[in-house]
DNA sequence: TTTGCTGCAAAACGTTTGCACAGCA
DNA sequence: TGCTGTGCAAACGTTTTGCAGCAAA
């Protein structure tokens, strides 16, 4: 999925409802899609306000909020008292490593893991709708 | 692990510092051993004034991080934005299952779980401290 | 022109902290 | 007696909201 595609994808979430899509709004979505990996309100304020020095904070969390409504985005705390956001992915699930010491987040992928939550899902006649997984530890650089 | 025993952990715990065993931390470890599953802080302080009505949340936050601290709760905030403590099982580890429309949280067990985030550990040189995993959905009941 | 958005400031929320007094060992 | 704890109120950081003016369709 490239930008392009999200762009329109939000484009039409937004025309669908009546909404417009306004100048903060751009802007606010395209600093999301150029971030890498996870990125909290703070650092998506801190950038917003490079490209547009008026933009508020209240906009950047309500036009989170519509990314995450959309599809676009998800969150996650990580165990902090900020929301970090990151980009949806394509297909594939994957979970997180979270260096406690120096904060660094990494992204893993298990198969098995897949396959034991529809397994527990059918055992306690859940309907997952999504899932978090994190592992806390000490990452190979800070050991 | 029953419940005297649980109180006297946290006795050496403070002994061991040099802090006092007092009134209310009495309470507040009573009413967090007597909980089941899992318990937010506001419920702790409501539960706490019953018995107590001099008790402050202060207080709560206070105890809880002791507990916390000498190994008697663990802490999950399962997306929202309270902490909810629960008491740490004994040697077996447990996730989680929350539904999104009652907020039931139901544990579950899988080993292949815990064989995989060993595999994972290994894989990216990380030393795993702690974990969550949390699988959000629908319940039997609700849908 | 109509509707919803925006920035700002203020409020809300959970949590933490400073302080003077109280209570455990 | 020495401490540390306690309650209270005030502070804090993050997130939400009310409002008057503004911008997209």
């Amino acid at each position: 999925m490239n930008k392009s595609s999200e762009f329109n994808i939000f484009k039409d979430f937004l025309r669908k409802n009546n909404y417009p899509f306004t100048q903060p709004r751009k802007t606010i979505l395209r600093i999301f899609l150029q971030s890498e990996g996870h990125i909290d309100t703070q650092e998506l304020y801190r950038k917003a306000k490079k490209k547009d020095s008026l933009i508020s904070l209240s906009t950047v969390y309500r036009t989170m909020h519509l990314l995450v409504e959309c599809g676009l985005a998800s969150e996650n705390t990580f165990g902090a008292d900020t929301k970090y956001f990151e980009k949806v992915p394509g297909k594939k699930h994957h979970d997180h490593l979270v260096c406690t010491l120096c904060r660094k987040v990494e992204e893993f992928h298990h198969p098995l893991i897949e396959a034991s939550q529809k397994e527990i899902a059918k055992q306690y006649q859940f309907l997952i709708t999504s899932h978090e997984m994190t592992l806390f530890g000490t990452c190979s650089a800070c050991e």
